[in-house]
DNA sequence: CTCCCGAGAA
DNA sequence: TTCTCCGGAG
């Protein structure tokens, strides 16, 4: 794959830094309950994320121990408002089971290898796809990897930098070769980039008036003159 | 492609 | 009532 390089992926960053400043991203105590989170949070709202979580918390299971050793009903009824509870529970317990089995129940252990070797690891249990891996390992690994979801490839169309249909893979090695290998840098990108979302840039209706990017962005529907990008 | 699922906003 | 939400499996 031949890329060139395009600094608008780095001056996007910068006003969406200047705009919202650091996000103190992931919000988890501990890299398991980053991991639990990442998988919570599949196609569901952080809100209910966060409901799920503290009721794991409140109980004291967000422990791989715990989580391994509790019922699977009983997992299910506390993470029940992050939706999808059924499968989550199952992923749960496969990964939970898995690093108590191997890893002496510690995920910093799993996480200590190569970030390719890992991330294959990773995707290999049911219920961890490519972007629940690269959450896990941009944030509980701390590996240099970058995290596309739904909200970047909606943000990044939007603006004119990618059609949206592109696999993941192109995406994330796309950003990638635009950006200096830096694990604080994938972390705040992605953090800028999901709230960037959240606030203006709806699916349905994006808020493009006060929009931060409304003078950069290819879609905006703010009238302005051509000198985008200067 | 469809299904999985709750919670809050629109 | 419908839509959306820090996706992944089959």
């Amino acid at each position: 794959m031949t890329l060139l390089l395009d600094d608008r992926f780095s001056a996007i960053f910068t006003r969406l830094n200047d705009y919202f400043g650091d996000l103190h991203w992931w919000p988890a105590e501990s890299p398991f309950e980053v991991a639990i989170g990442a998988i919570l949070t599949q196609n569901t709202a952080w809100r209910n994320v966060e409901l799920a979580i503290n009721n794991l918390r409140d109980h004291d299971l967000l422990t791989t121990s715990a989580i391994s050793g509790m019922a699977r009903d009983a997992l299910e009824e506390l993470i029940r408002p992050a939706g999808f509870f059924h499968q989550k529970a199952e992923y749960l317990h496969l990964f939970a089971h898995y690093l108590c089995a191997v890893h002496q129940g510690r995920i910093e252990s799993l996480l200590a290898g190569e970030l390719a070797a890992v991330r294959g690891q990773l995707l290999a249990f049911k219920g961890i796809g490519p972007e629940t891996a690269d959450s896990i390992l941009l944030y509980a690994g701390k590996h240099p990897t970058f995290v596309v979801d739904a909200y970047t490839r909606r943000l990044f169309s939007r603006l004119g930098l990618l059609s949206g249909s592109e696999r993941y893979g192109f995406i994330r090695t796309l950003f990638m070769a635009q950006l200096a290998e830096d694990v604080e840098l994938y972390a705040a990108y992605h953090a800028l980039i999901v709230e960037m979302c959240k606030q203006f840039c709806h699916k349905r209706t994006p808020d493009c008036a006060p929009c931060p990017l409304r003078t950069v962005c290819a879609a905006s529907t703010v009238t302005l003159p051509l000198d985008r990008f200067k």
